[in-house]
RNA sequence: CGGGGUGUAGCGCAGCUCGGUAGCGCGCUACGUUCGGGACGUAGAGGUCGUGGGUUCGAAUCCCGCCACCCCGACCA
């Protein structure tokens, strides 16, 4: 029964919802706008959580973890940081529930009311600086760089599974440094931790760049960011770090000592990567027959089938197989073999490409007597007949390849996804058809509004490593001295 | 918040126009035959038809209300 999921050019957002139901990575909950994330896709994240934390962990941050409820107070200690939150928080305002009286079930107890209401965290910059307000008194207690794994709420008024629920799970740096110039530093390498992760790891090529002013964190005084490019060609922003200034230590009084004995507000930055980093991954390679996924995230990296009729012609196939896992296994490799009866062979092959495992193999009576196995890959979807001996070997330069290999598969689709456009006319043309668009930008934001309001294209970033070059605004004309990206964006 | 759609077995759906005691496919259980690309046979199990009310001898079906979810837009990571 050959059940195959939407294709990607009839339907993007139902290949999308359908493959991550079909993979089995997350699903719908009962509350609008949350997910359930379910052990396969759980096992992923928690890949991506133990690379990312060992690098945080290798440029010195240390965890901690902040409360999930923010007094409402806090929240307004910042004025830009309320405007860019205060429409998406849910409040507590109540601490108890009683039976109702006439038996209908529960209901909030009106006794119970908050003297305080509190916000459910839609960032943690608010608790965070309150505390480091009594953590920090002289220059020696900096740079303090802590980070957090937490869960955050978004009241967002449209989700999408993975890319934006009202509850997502992300990881929050936040760190104070005696200068402006440290903290734009830990600015830069942390937006570099996360390029390298989405290239290394994730095999995804990103743009490393900076927000304009309309795109910028609230409360930042510069916003940092990677962005992706989908295989629809629309942008994805996959990791934001920002530069603070004072603003937070100003806004919860955060002094410190200096070396001269000068009392002088911290500079802090903040950086975050979420569960939307899953939606990436799935939107970057994968294909109409389901996930693929880059070796190093991939929860099973190596799947075994064997081919058999009979208990005792398992029995024998297990006889060579059992050692064979364990030499994997030796190595680092996980890997799966399913001797389930449950199922036949072509099944299986069917649901582990769903699944997205980079390595099959099978191995049947017919490889038993030959001393072979047939080894398949889910990138390319090629398959052959190799010989049982040195496999090891052969399956660990074979899943570095398929890392490098998607890794550059997404990297010549954004190539050829990435146009540079010299006037509006054309940049109005392209835009339907998706993509990257490399124009020229006055640098005001009224033209950039202007921009989005005629063609829902943004300013995705102003890329770090461009090079210069005079040129003039696509839209109003004036100078320009380099190209902005503008795309369409999720 | 606007527009569209959907709620019937674990999943996907039909039945509703024209009211008569619920059906198909997948999945599940047992047994047998199968097993190198999503097997087949036989026998089973499984449903307050989203919810509240109304009309009727009788409602999944007709009428009124409510709720939930999905998709498309406006806001955002």
């Amino acid at each position: 029964m050959a059940k195959a999921i939407p294709s990607r050019s009839e339907n993007y957002s139902e290949w999308y919802n359908e493959l991550i139901k079909r993979a089995d990575l997350a699903e719908n909950s009962a509350v609008r706008g949350c997910m359930v994330i379910k052990p396969y896709g759980f096992s992923i994240w928690e890949k991506m959580q133990r690379a990312l934390d060992d690098m945080f962990k290798e440029t010195g941050h240390s965890n901690a973890y902040f409360p999930l409820f923010i007094p409402k107070s806090f929240l307004s200690k910042e004025a830009s940081h309320v405007e860019g939150f205060a429409k998406e928080c849910a409040v507590v305002t109540h601490y108890r529930l009683k039976n109702a009286e006439d038996g209908s079930g529960v209901i909030v107890d009106p006794e119970a009311k908050l003297e305080e209401e509190l916000i459910v965290r839609p960032t943690s910059e608010t608790v965070i600086w309150s505390s480091y307000k009594n953590w920090i008194q002289s220059y020696r207690d900096l740079p303090l760089l802590i980070n957090q794994w937490a869960n955050v709420v978004r009241w967002e008024m449209r989700t999408r599974i993975f890319l934006r629920t009202s509850e997502f799970l992300w990881q929050e740096g936040h760190t104070a440094h005696s200068t402006a110039k440290e903290a734009m530093e830990e600015t830069t390498q942390m937006l570099n931790v996360y390029a390298t992760f989405a290239e290394e790891w994730m095999a995804m090529p990103v743009i490393r760049g900076t927000k304009t002013a309309n795109e910028r964190f609230a409360g930042a005084d510069d916003t940092l960011c990677i962005e992706a490019m989908m295989q629809d060609g629309k942008a994805l922003q996959a990791g934001t770090s920002h530069f603070l200034g004072q603003n937070f230590a100003k806004a919860f009084d955060v002094k410190f000592l200096t070396k001269d004995n000068q009392q002088d507000y911290v500079w802090g930055t903040s950086w975050g990567v979420s569960t939307r980093l899953m939606g990436a991954l799935i939107m970057a390679h994968s294909d109409d027959d389901g996930l693929v996924l880059p070796p190093k995230l991939a929860p099973i990296q190596v799947v075994i089938i064997p081919i058999f009729r009979n208990d005792e012609q398992l029995a024998q196939l297990s006889e060579k197989i059992n050692p064979l896992i364990k030499e994997l296994k030796k190595v680092g490799i996980s890997v799966k073999y399913d001797t389930s009866d449950a199922n036949k062979p072509g099944w299986k092959f069917a649901e582990y490409e769903l699944r997205g495992v980079p390595v099959r193999l099978a191995m049947g009576m017919r490889d038993f007597e030959n001393n072979t196995v047939e080894i398949a890959r889910r990138d390319l979807k090629t398959k052959e007949t190799i010989s049982a001996d040195g496999l090891v070997a052969h399956i660990q330069n074979l899943l570095e390849e398929i890392q490098v290999n998607i890794y550059n598969k997404a990297a010549q689709f954004r190539q050829e996804h990435t146009f540079r456009v010299d006037t509006y006319e054309a940049f109005k043309e392209q835009i339907e058809k998706g993509g990257f668009l490399m124009a020229h930008w006055d640098g005001t934001s009224e033209t950039e509004e202007a921009i989005k309001e005629e063609t829902k294209a943004t300013i995705r970033c102003i890329p770090l490593d461009a090079e210069l070059e005079e040129g003039t605004c696509i839209y109003s004309g004036k100078p320009s001295k380099q190209r902005v990206v503008f795309a369409r964006a999720y």
